[in-house]
RNA sequence: GAUCCCGUAGCUCAGCUGGCAGAGCAUCUGACUUUUAAUCAGAGGGUCGCAGGUUCGAGCCCUGCCGGGAUCACCA
């Protein structure tokens, strides 16, 4: 165990103290009848009174929580329970409690952070706060660490935790201290739940594919690698759920879709997590069009259920996610940007723009890496408004359908929303031998050296294929960087709850070592 | 992987030109039966991220390492 600090000392102590006193510091249950929030939303001072007092009800309740402040004044106490719903003032007072209760065990043996059960009747206190007069208390958790103390005035906080590593590796501190992260996570929830809904409602049926894939697919990225021992074979986790969501429709189910985590073996930052949560779908007769209708109506419902109204505020912005968005094709985007419309030009005349425009050019960089590294650098980032770019160039979109009209394109789009990709749906490519020459293709650029290229091809994908899958429309929706836009947070660590960090050096290093250490 | 910034008590932070390690909250002792950042009186609490170096002397300067943040690179 760490060496205890002396703040810890006194809470083991204290806890000996509760056991030697026949007190179990870690009892079974407590019967909760209230939550700090009903309280003070159903406390009527007209209706309700104080026992004896005539013709008023007396409003009794249960709750439980940790204590987060202790104000003693000799024989009497306030303290504030913190439960999940918010905080309540509970008034405890020595003659109100079983003999030698207050002054030995409350006053004494309890902290800040314990937890505990009270029960009494509701009153408004001179100072006009609705609170709780206990009548009865018990512990229900000893905390044997202290928890940070946050203190509060006029809507301001001190002493509030701030460092972010503390935050993100004892994240049950920072949610137990800090009540608007519970809310980003109630708000995360409530957006899957709305989306599981809407796509419910639509009779898309929900499915599970494999995590762990013997060939990865569906996107480009690096993957994490593990083995199956029995079956002696490398295994993959995967990095988008797209070729087995496609069999299904193959398969004859006419909308799947999967919310998954994915992971992808690349590196950290504002924007990307290792392991994330993906939403992808596919509705079977649909096209791209069809598919942008319902983004846009799925995620303005989304909006609209957390904020009561599509307009959501993101940093410095107003998005407003209300329907319709504006649709750009991609080469128009560049267009508009930097004056060059690019759409037919050779690869050496986009090579030169680039140039021209101060993009890092080299030889082994393809028309699609040009075009993408123009679009990353001079349109992405400056699409505030969430904008639909359509009709993507063929050698980024291995999966996507050709246009319909325009040769060297696919059916594709990406909404792009406060300068960031949040979606990437097509028509969903179903002719096998096209499917088969551009996995070749990629395997060509595999071998060439682009280590996120798709080394193998997936014959089993295209045997699905070959059966016929009907016309398809296909999203994938980053369920994380859905969630930034619509909390407002500009990390994604702080709508993940426990985001990937190194580990912490081990508390105890002697021990480790000498266990590592074959002399010892 | 690169660059910059940060790491001091349980928490938030100060620490000057290198000269005894500080404050508020929390903790402990005492007072106080409607307080609310409760108040009043007193006390204790430190591997200054880790390891070296320079120096009579290092929280402070130098080097390396560890951890975090931001930006970039990477990222269909």
């Amino acid at each position: 165990m760490h060496p205890l600090s002396e703040q810890e000392q006194v809470r083991h102590e204290a806890h000996a103290a509760l056991v030697e006193r026949g007190i179990n510091p870690y009892p079974y249950t407590w019967n909760v009848t209230a939550h700090a929030a009903d309280v003070l939303a159903g406390y009527d001072e007209e209706k309700h009174g104080v026992p004896g007092e005539d013709g008023k009800e007396v409003y009794r309740v249960s709750l439980a929580g940790r204590i987060m402040t202790k104000r003693v004044m000799g024989k009497a106490a306030f303290f504030d329970l913190h439960d999940s719903s918010g905080k309540l003032q509970v008034y405890a007072r020595r003659d109100d409690l079983p003999d030698g209760f207050y002054n030995e065990v409350f006053k004494r043996l309890l902290d800040i952070g314990d937890i505990v059960g009270v029960e009494g009747f509701i009153f408004k206190t001179r100072m006009g706060e609705v609170t709780l007069h206990a009548e009865r208390l018990e512990l229900l958790s000893k905390a044997l660490r202290p928890l940070p103390v946050v203190k509060e005035a006029e809507g301001k906080s001190y002493n509030e935790v701030t460092d972010k590593e503390f935050r993100y590796r004892q994240r049950y501190v920072d949610l137990t201290i800090n009540p608007e992260v519970r809310h980003v996570f109630r708000q995360r929830a409530k957006m899957i739940s709305t989306i599981r809904r809407f796509l419910d409602d639509h009779n898309i049926l929900e499915v599970e594919t494999p995590v762990l894939q013997p060939l990865y697919g569906g996107a480009a990225a690096r993957p994490f690698i593990t083995h199956h021992n029995a079956l002696d074979m490398p295994l993959y986790l995967r990095i988008a759920d797209e070729l087995y969501l496609k069999r299904l429709i193959v398969g004859g189910f006419d909308g799947v879709y999967e919310i998954s985590k994915d992971f992808r073996n690349e590196g950290l930052s504002r924007f990307h997590n290792p392991e994330f949560t993906m939403l992808e779908f596919y509705v079977a007769y649909k096209d791209y069009h069809w598919m942008m209708d319902f983004t846009e109506a799925l995620i303005a419902k989304v909006a609209t259920e957390l904020h009561g109204t599509p307009e959501v505020q993101v940093g410095d912005y107003t998005i407003s996610f209300a329907s319709p968005w504006r649709r750009l094709p991609f080469f128009d985007a560049i267009a508009e940007k930097t004056g060059h419309q690019l759409l037919g030009k050779s690869r050496e005349e986009i090579a030169d723009v680039a140039r021209k425009l101060h993009v890092h050019v080299d030889d082994t960089m393809g028309e699609g890496k040009l075009l993408d590294e123009i679009f990353g650098e001079f349109v992405e980032p400056h699409l505030i408004q969430p904008t639909f770019i359509i009709d993507y160039p063929v050698a980024l979109s291995p999966l996507a359908k050709r246009h319909r009209e325009v040769d060297g394109l696919v059916e594709r789009f990406e909404v792009i929303c406060n300068g960031k990709e949040v979606c990437n749906a097509f028509s969903e490519l179903n002719d096998p031998l096209d499917q088969r020459g551009r996995f070749e293709a990629q395997v060509a650029l595999a071998q060439a050296g682009d280590d996120e290229a798709l080394n193998t091809i997936d014959e089993d994908y295209l045997r699905a294929l070959e059966y016929g899958m009907p016309p398809t429309a296909g999203i994938g929706i980053g369920i994380d960087r859905l969630a930034m836009l619509m909390i407002n947070q500009t990390s994604i660590r702080d709508v993940i709850l426990f985001p990937l960090l190194r580990p912490e050096a081990p508390a105890d290093e002697t021990e480790s070592e000498e266990k590592s250490s074959p002399e010892a």
